[in-house]
RNA sequence: CGGGACGUAGCGCAGCUUGGCAGCGCGCAGCGUUCGGGACGCUGAGGUCGUGGGUUCAAAUCCCACCGUCCCGACCA
């Protein structure tokens, strides 16, 4: 069929080629028992993202965390990248490629072969080289950056976009969490703090940018550096039941922040004068609050110390908390710079304190590190296990009676809890990490000797910070963002179209030429637009044009033409309007250009 | 890695308890009637029943092992 020559990218070599649904490779429709399932899905358990993505043909799943891009699912992306590398572009940030193998040697080079454990993939080529597929790519920057000699060549922001690989104990959701995917990973290399600061910052308001015109309303929240390293994060979540982060967020003031970072205002309790340490018995008594039931007037969970017992990285931690505070790993973690941890089992903690899990104290302990929560500073008449089954003490003046080798904040904020700067209540929501920017510091620069000369040609290892966006975690967030009963609802800057010309009888020749004519003209306008020509009743183009998502539809009918009308409806709300043929392409342009920035 | 579920046609599933011709709906192909909100009739194509082993005259069905996928947890820049 004749098509518009220049709005398919093929033509030279597909001269039959016509932009159009029948020319997707894959385009489906679903059973009518299938759509009931779709509307129903419950928000908690699979991502109602991935259900859309998958129904309405943007991707297909290869495997666990694999997934094919289809055309639809690949424009999108395209576009979502165009915007990065705009923003990107417009902070000096320089687009590069770097390779997603790398020698085993370059990871054990910055220790992190062996800090990032089983979830970096590792492989051996014929010969028996170790290999590794990139997860991040720190190192490799840090070895260009060697390149550099002088101050006057920093600063430098330098990125790239491809794929980046990561061994998921569990992939899940969809494009949410996987194995495979796209990352905008960037860099700024600077010859002091203040130019990290900037570079940072920088960073900070391009992320904010691009995930305005990417529809979504992220908001940035301070976060932990886990592995990463570094002295400072900050995340960019969606707010979603679909993601996995909690997010705690002042309902008054701007403290915001992942709640393996944040920590909020406890109110002052009143121990009056400390005591006498004194054990006594606690006969099956094994929990907080079996011992708060039994003695309440000396062992109310906010007077006991909660004893836990970690391996970190290794080595055994005995973790101390108030009673009725939860520990939150990832502080713990970040307090001891630790990798990796996991609760000792009981075995092991008898072998290490004589007791079982629920008589377990701190009182006396000198053969393991000791790591103690804020709240429990200066507190006295507590009440804890006296590492005998079925003892405790009471009385015990933590700074009298406990050592800790340090003092962390190292419980969970939960809801209802006071904010730390303005003390009034948090809240917790869920949310989608969708960017993440690290001020590194030195660790790779000397690890790879990126350094340096400054103006008196002293030497400095290059300060470094490092920046990512998940491009397709992108892509699900903004459908869980954006969606209703009927399908996705694209925002206009990153739709795989902009508009969607449905044609009701294209068998029809003269509504089908008026149809094409459209298209031509809105192409030379500069619109991104697809033509559904399929020869298909008119209840199912519009169905599969609401769960596609397309922003704006035109309907060209024969019962319309021969009026010299066509119908425009939003996809958001599906409000229609009768609009003259003559007139509709200049409405179409007028509605996406105030869009199409987003914002 | 622990717990749970599932694996039968492109998709969604039934059949398995009690072994005996591999089925249904949608989709797909052809013809016809339809056509501004998921039409219908007739005809037809399409399956190593996840893989391997075992029991049996006979296995989709019973037993064992493995693989894969999903969910919860653990884990996770």
């Amino acid at each position: 069929m004749a098509g518009p020559a220049a709005a398919c990218g093929l033509t030279e070599s597909h001269p039959g080629c016509d932009v159009s649904l029948t020319t997707l490779p894959v385009f489906m429709r679903w059973s009518e028992a299938h759509i009931p399932t779709l509307r129903d899905a419950p928000a908690d358990a699979e991502a109602v993202s991935h259900k859309l993505l998958v129904r309405a043909g943007f991707i297909r799943q290869l495997a666990a965390g694999s997934y094919t891009m289809l055309p639809l699912g690949q424009k999108v992306r395209l576009k979502i990248m165009a915007i990065i590398r705009e923003e990107m572009d417009a902070i000096g940030g320089q687009e590069m490629v770097l390779p997603t193998l790398h020698p085993a040697e370059v990871w054990k080079q910055s220790a992190r072969y062996d800090l990032m454990g089983e979830e970096l993939f590792k492989l051996k080529d014929r010969k028996g080289t170790d290999l590794v597929l990139g997860m991040t790519e720190e190192e490799i920057f840090a070895m260009l950056a060697t390149e550099l000699f002088s101050y006057r060549d920093l600063p430098q922001i330098w990125y790239q976009m491809h794929t980046k690989f990561r061994d998921e104990p569990r992939p899940k959701s969809g494009l949410l969490r996987v194995r495979e995917f796209t990352m905008k990973d960037s860099y700024t290399l600077d010859i002091d703090a203040p130019g990290l600061d900037q570079g940072f910052d920088r960073h900070h308001e391009a992320y904010k940018r691009i995930f305005a015109r990417m529809g979504l309303d992220a908001v940035d929240v301070q976060a932990s550096s886990g592995a990463m390293g570094g002295s400072e994060s900050i995340e960019f979540m969606q707010r979603s039941d679909a993601g996995e982060d909690w997010i705690v967020t002042c309902t008054n003031c701007d403290y915001r922040a992942n709640v393996e970072k944040a920590t909020s205002a406890l109110e002052l309790i009143d121990d009056g004068d400390t005591g006498e340490l004194e054990r006594f018995p606690t006969p099956g008594l094994r929990t907080i609050q079996a011992l708060a039931d039994a003695h309440p007037d000396i062992a109310d969970a906010r007077q006991q110390i909660k004893s836990l017992v970690y391996f970190v990285d290794g080595e055994p931690l005995l973790v101390l908390l108030r009673g009725d505070h939860g520990l939150q790993e990832q502080k713990m973690l970040d307090a001891v710079a630790a990798a990796d941890g996991r609760p000792a089992e009981a075995e092991e903690i008898r072998e290490l304190l004589g007791a079982d899990p629920g008589s377990l104290g701190a009182v006396g302990v000198k053969n393991l590190r000791v790591i103690a929560d804020s709240a429990l500073e200066g507190r006295v008449n507590m009440t804890t296990g006296a590492n005998q089954d079925d003892w405790h003490y009471k009385g015990v003046d933590v700074a009298r009676d406990i050592e800790p080798t340090r003092w962390a904040d190292l419980r969970e904020v939960t809801t209802g809890e006071k904010c730390v700067e303005c003390n009034h209540p948090v809240e917790l929501w869920k949310g989608i990490e969708i960017g993440h920017i690290f001020k590194l510091g030195i660790m790779y620069s000397e690890a790879f000797g990126a350094y340096v000369q400054d103006e008196d040609g002293e030497s400095h290892p290059i300060i470094m910070g490092s920046y990512g966006i998940g491009v397709e975690r992108g892509i699900a967030a903004a459908v869980e963002a954006n969606h209703d009963e009927n399908g996705i609802v694209w925002p206009v800057p990153i739709a795989p179209y902009e508009v969607l010309l449905t044609v009701i009888r294209a068998d029809d020749e003269d509504t089908l030429a008026r149809a094409e004519e459209i298209y031509s003209g809105m192409a030379s306008a500069g619109l991104d637009v697809l033509l559904d020509d399929r020869v298909e009743r008119p209840g199912v183009k519009f169905a599969d044009a609401e769960l596609i998502g397309i922003p704006y539809r035109v309907t060209i009918g024969p019962r319309g033409v021969a009026e010299g009308m066509v119908e425009l409806t939003a996809r958001q709300g599906l409000e229609k309007e009768d609009v003259a043929i003559g007139d509709v392409i200049t409405a179409v342009v007028e509605r996406v250009m105030a869009e199409r920035n987003g914002g």
